[in-house]
RNA sequence: GUCCCGUUCGUCUAGGGGUUAGGACAACUCCCUUUCACGGAGUAAACAGGGGUUCAAUUCCCCUACGGGAUACCA
């Protein structure tokens, strides 16, 4: 059987970046094995819906270079791929999950409910549970005298739908990344399958649209293999435990300082989100593309938490993450969410870029810092020049300023340690000498300048900075040279003369 | 509390009954560079603890500790 997996998030709010790792590894597994991958909403409990929601993880991971064969978005097969727009399916699987026995009606109110776990807590039972004992207590279709059920139910009473977990069962099942995990069904309390206004929970919809859609591997975060079992005894119920997807249960990102898992109200103190997003109370957090990182760095990094392929390659483009990637290779333990190796890659797939794939974001990056649009080939040098000695595109602008404006501004540091009393006159000198010169190059200006620099008797060391700092008036950055070349003669000239009398 | 899962340098990890426990990021040092990066070479840095099994355990088993998850009519 060809393979099928699906990424299912629930239009909650922003794509945050463990559901981002979910979707990339489910991407490589189908890829790898050139199956399907599809997306579907899962969109069960409407007070958490999230205008907009739905939009933005389709952008996200479209910018992520994340593809789905089928889905909300696409269409497909089998259509349709929003849970609220299922519930007739499921309507009629809970039909048949009554009339085998598997399911029963419960009338308990929300109030009998903590009236139930309040009273099991007094009498020392430690964790209160709907289960096969407490249910006998309860008000349904299984205490309940037949005709007391159908008088409920005729009345419209609200109900919910339960799975009758049976008392005495083994439920194993086999995950690819833990190995055998094995649980009592004693464990497992009578969860709601349906709840009480008509829609399924993520538990039943969750089997049944896997099942329906021919679903090979579940591939999802920790958070649920507790409810595994769950799903196991529903697909039990449903006579399809021969067909079963396989559960691989990825590791957790959490925090990177102190404990817990990661989750989206730390948005504000790290970037999570592939793109910015603004909250339900007008709150906007930064993208990692607004934050100036590359997708192909993103994914790169986010494929080396908590997988690995087994050796010391590290630089992976996303056709060497599908070739290299598998199930078994994904590790078991909680991974934090450190960003410095995020930045890392992203340095390196910076580096990779042709400088002309970089062109039209520094430019826009120039143009946000007011420095205007400025000649291709011209931005085109700085770039190269600039490239080696940044992590990202926005870096341009602050190590690079002074190609595109007359520096107004000093570095102080520099000031006090590398500009003497005879450095206006040296900076008159230079400007002399240089502006002689037949060819405005690299090469001809450092002859002309280290010619000066013997004649006058003066270490080249001493006034190298100080031509750096009435050039550029940074403490850093490309040959001197190099800047005055670009920048041409005439500027070049009115820098010096500018410094020797300003600084 | 209970159940489930986990634990190798600060971080991401490789490895696996006998290894000088490997790599990468970050840190630091040196070289290159009359700057800053890049590049190169180094330094420091880990098998949670205790019991077994074994000639031998970081690796297998058990316990403890610690971390995480789940315990909803949320996913």
């Amino acid at each position: 059987m060809s393979v099928t997996v699906r990424f299912a998030p629930s239009p909650t709010g922003g794509l945050h970046i463990g559901g981002v790792r979910t979707a990339l590894y489910n991407y490589l597994f189908a890829k790898k094995h050139q199956g399907r991958f599809i997306l579907r909403i899962e969109d069960t409990d409407q007070t958490r819906f999230v205008e907009g929601a739905e939009q933005y993880i389709i952008d996200s991971l479209k910018w992520c270079g994340i593809e789905f064969t089928e889905g909300v978005h696409l269409g497909g097969t089998c259509e349709p791929y929003r849970q609220s727009e299922r519930k007739a399916l499921y309507a009629q699987y809970a039909k048949e999950l009554v009339e085998k026995g598997a399911a029963y009606y419960a009338f308990d109110t929300p109030e009998e409910l903590d009236e139930m776990r309040t009273r099991l807590e007094a009498s020392g039972v430690k964790s209160p549970q709907y289960n096969s004992i407490t249910r006998n207590t309860m008000k349904n279709s299984l205490s309940l005298p037949q005709e007391e059920t159908q008088r409920r139910l005729d009345a419209g009473d609200p109900y919910v739908l339960r799975l009758k977990v049976p008392r005495k069962e083994e439920v194993r099942f086999h995950d690819e990344v833990r190995g055998w995990v094995v649980i009592h069904s004693s464990q497992v309390d009578d969860k709601v399958l349906v709840k009480s206004d008509g829609m399924p929970t993520y538990h039943m919809a969750n089997v049944i649209d896997d099942h329906t859609m021919g679903v090979t591997h579940v591939i999802r975060g920790e958070e649920w293999l507790s409810s595994t079992p769950l799903h196991v005894l529903l697909y039990r119920a449903f006579g399809w435990e021969n067909t079963m997807p396989k559960f691989a249960h990825l590791p957790l990102i959490l925090k990177p300082e102190g404990t817990g898992k990661l989750s989206k109200r730390d948005a504000d103190k790290f970037p999570q989100f592939p793109l910015e997003w603004t909250d339900a109370e007008g709150k906007t957090f930064k993208g990692f593309r607004e934050l100036g990182y590359l997708p192909e760095a993103l994914m790169n990094f986010l494929a080396l938490l908590g997988w690995n392929p087994g050796g010391d390659e590290e630089i992976m483009d996303m056709n060497r993450l599908i070739e290299a990637f598998s199930l078994e290779k994904i590790g078991k333990s909680g991974t934090k969410y450190d960003l410095a190796k995020a930045d890392w890659f992203n340095q390196i797939y910076l580096r990779k870029k042709e400088d002309s794939d970089l062109l039209p974001q520094v430019q826009l990056e120039l143009e946000k810092a007011g420095l205007g649009r400025r000649d291709e080939a011209f931005v085109l040098k700085v770039i190269s020049l600039l490239k080696d000695r940044v992590t990202f595109i926005r870096e341009f602008v602050h190590h690079g300023r002074y190609f595109f404006e007359t520096p107004a501004t000093f570095d102080e540091d520099m000031k006090k340690s590398k500009w003497n009393e005879h450095c206006p006159n040296w900076m008159r000198e230079i400007s002399g000498v240089w502006e002689g010169l037949e060819d405005w190059t690299h090469a001809s200006m450092d002859a002309a300048f280290k010619a000066w620099a013997v004649q006058a008797g003066i270490g080249a060391g001493k006034v190298l900075p100080a031509l750096r700092l009435a050039v550029t008036g940074m403490s850093f950055g490309p040959s001197t040279f190099d800047v005055a070349e670009l920048i041409g003669k005439a500027e070049t000239l009115k820098r010096l003369r500018f410094a020797a009398e300003n600084i």
